[in-house]
DNA sequence: TGCCAGCGAGAACGGTCGTTCTCTACCCTA
DNA sequence: TAGGGTAGAGAACGACCGTTCTCGCTGGCA
């Protein structure tokens, strides 16, 4: 990838998620990335490129960090290790949500393009919660938790969102992990 | 209210919810809702006040429905009830998600009386969940499921949100239950 | 009937947007 | 040194936005 490209994701980066999408121009992403038009034209024919080649760059940072935050964890405290990541990111100054649902929100009913790059961005996380549960119910039950400590944090601005969500996600561990005893020991059928 | 006030957040209430409030010009508003330019705007001073005035009237609709839809039911089933509906809600065609969340993540970083609305709803949603359980931490987290669900059914469009949820919810709600047996008959101290 | 306040229709205005074009300066090659 | 292709700076363009203004009409009242 081109340096001019790089410089324009990380004036994009910034700007698009500090105050939305529409709301930063062509010419302020310009002048903070120090790439003139033309070249930023080169780089990305129209803005909605910007804006999904943002989100995608933005997708592999995010779950990347909350990765490597989680596996320098025990294996049997890993799922609480998310709601721990996601909590010091809600007391992040300038956290203002999920990047992927307020541009979807934004543009998602004009453009296809990126909505599609924000429902990938969920599928991988709930696949991630996959990874580390084995179990697809409870992975998609706590992918539920960890969007709603999202929203909750960012809309109703409360980073408690998840410390909530941790405590509720341990007891559906617990409940999960107890009931597949139970199952292996009766042996059903 | 006005009349005229009243079509104006009709056409308001489908407009901005289907395609997004920056995509929906005065112009727009105007045609779909028969009402002049000039009547428009001796009701609304401003766009950003059809915005509030939307979302407040749907909050109020939004909330009253679900309450309607709840309260139906027996009281131990209450809380099932409210996922039931929300499945009914995601499956609804032009399901587009959580219009608060949708409206603060468009303008909640350049309006502030958008953001606190939208606040104020997830608020109330939190507070319903208070009445229906009695319990302030299991309302909370009902509620992380609930707006989970809705995020999830919306970016990740998929309707099963709903009932995934109701059984995390069912499992959570079970939880609390037996803890709190627990306690009043243990009667520590 | 004459008059005036209020209305709707839509033009007008100033601003901003995404995108393209122009022009100038520079660098690499011959 | 001469020339041509490239890049940057920024003007230009057409479209659209939110908002205001104009103007002709209407309808109630003296």
């Amino acid at each position: 990838m081109d340096e001019a490209a790089t410089r324009v994701l990380d004036a994009a980066e910034c700007l698009f998620y500090e105050r939305g999408i529409h709301a930063v121009g062509m010419d302020e992403l310009r002048s903070a990335s120090g790439v003139s038009l033309k070249r930023l034209y080169q780089c990305f024919p129209a803005k909605e490129q910007v804006v999904v080649a943002y989100l995608r760059r933005r997708h592999s940072r995010w779950l990347g960090e909350m990765r490597a935050f989680v596996e320098g964890h025990e294996p049997g405290s890993r799922v609480a290790a998310v709601f721990d990541w996601l909590d010091g990111w809600f007391r992040e100054p300038g956290f203002r949500g999920c990047a992927f649902v307020n541009s979807a929100g934004e543009m998602g009913a004009g453009s296809p393009v990126v909505l599609a790059v924000a429902r990938e961005h969920k599928v991988a996380v709930r696949g991630f919660f996959g990874e580390l549960t084995g179990d697809e119910t409870l992975a998609t039950q706590l992918s539920l938790l960890a969007e709603g400590a999202i929203t909750l944090a960012a809309v109703g601005g409360d980073p408690s969102a998840a410390c909530q969500a941790k405590d509720a996600a341990a007891v559906l561990v617990d409940q999960m992990l107890s009931s597949s005893r139970f199952r292996s020991k009766s042996g059903h059928r």
